[in-house]
DNA sequence: ACCCTCGTAGTCAAACTTGACTAGTAGGTC
DNA sequence: GACCTACTAGTCAAGTTTGACTACGAGGGT
């Protein structure tokens, strides 16, 4: 499961109502074109996808305040925010090796109360380890680890990478429980999007991190 | 770029000639199933499309020896090859955030001559270091990092695992200095792939790593 | 003889992703 | 006043990925 989508419910939730273009400017506000696959035709796609599905609700709008085609503006339903939460739940308690759901769910987290964060950050961690067992026990040879030549270095990369999503878990787990950020029902929420008109402060122009592929 | 065109070039190509099921098999001996998108699907798709762009050569052969559909085998051309060489480096070289690709280069880097291998590690770690750079005077706003809020961890998540990604390729740069595995050149290589009618060792039947998505 | 399961080899539709493209308005400038 | 660029908002075709499905034969049990 990709990103997208729990990125642009958490998106067009935060607006109540938001146009593709809105959601868009969000995701490059949040870095997310750096670490998810979050360009301009995903997005569109997703947004149409739950509204067939339910989870968004479609209105069609005038052609724009200023300049442009004609938008589409969005709502997410009752059913949409259960599915939200599920995403964020399962994005932050499970391991999949694949950091662009969990980085979206870090930026959602304070959606949720500040012991169910905790909860489900331990159950990552527990995760992180059966799963660590499993492949050490699992791709050990018995003629030694050596037996698997060069092809051993995978699993140690895996492994070594698993190691440092733990810790940094740990880590996370630490600064929640000593108070740190606003979570739900603590107060004014972080407000994470921008604006109708507003600005993005780390807009294009900036040096690009580099796209070294 | 997703690793499947490098997982099924180097598959291909340790066999010499070899079908999609051979291909299916070595992939999962690998465990490349616990760490990238190697699914049936992808690797038939994968190995068409290869074959319509000239990489690989398809061979139409008779309906097999026992039992099953008629197969269709395979083989490397020379454009193939270069392709190949250029997937390789380039995954090991560049920092794309997605181990899958990397996985798959260190599975065939031994067919690289040692020094480049480490050469091209050594690019990977100064590219990790640029990122790095980048990323972190780039997302901190004028205000103090607290001004982020709860946004800051998730550049921490990836900061740190950066920092995890640099070191294991810096322990791995060791290994191969201090002369471990078998490079090309260096006498005969590791053979990585099972033979026709050998069984997978690390077959299903064994306690999945549990993927809890 | 019949059924059931397993292994072999692969196909296919539906969903998703990508990158390039469209189309309209505003604002500057020569 | 014509042209050029930038911004707003989104569409589209081509390529990729997914998960479920097909089809065939061998072997074993009853």
């Amino acid at each position: 499961m990709s990103a997208i989508r729990l990125l642009v419910l958490g998106a067009v939730r935060m607006h109540g109502r938001a146009h593709g273009y809105q959601v868009r400017n969000d995701l490059e506000y949040w870095g997310a074109h750096e670490w998810s696959n979050a360009k301009p035709g995903s997005i569109y796609h997703a947004l149409k996808q739950m509204a067939k599905q339910g989870l968004l609700l479609a209105h069609e709008t005038a052609p724009s305040t200023a300049g442009g085609p004609p938008r589409t503006e969005y709502e997410v339903t009752d059913e949409g925010l259960d599915e939200y939460r599920a995403l964020l739940r399962d994005a932050i308690r499970s391991y999949d090796r694949n950091m662009d759901v969990l980085s979206a769910a870090v930026g959602f987290i304070v959606d949720l109360p500040r012991e169910e964060a905790v909860a489900l950050l331990k159950e990552r961690i527990e995760g992180i380890r059966e799963w660590r067992e499993a492949v050490t026990e699992y791709y050990t040879p018995e003629e030694g680890p050596e037996s698997l030549g060069h092809i051993g270095e995978i699993m140690n990369l895996w492994v070594h990478s698993a190691d440092s999503g733990a810790e940094w878990t740990r880590g996370l787990i630490a600064r929640i429980e000593g108070g740190a950020y606003t979570f739900a029902g603590e107060g004014d929420p972080f407000v994470g999007v921008l604006a109708e008109g507003e600005e993005n402060p780390y807009a294009t122009g900036v040096p690009d991190p580099g796209d070294n592929e």
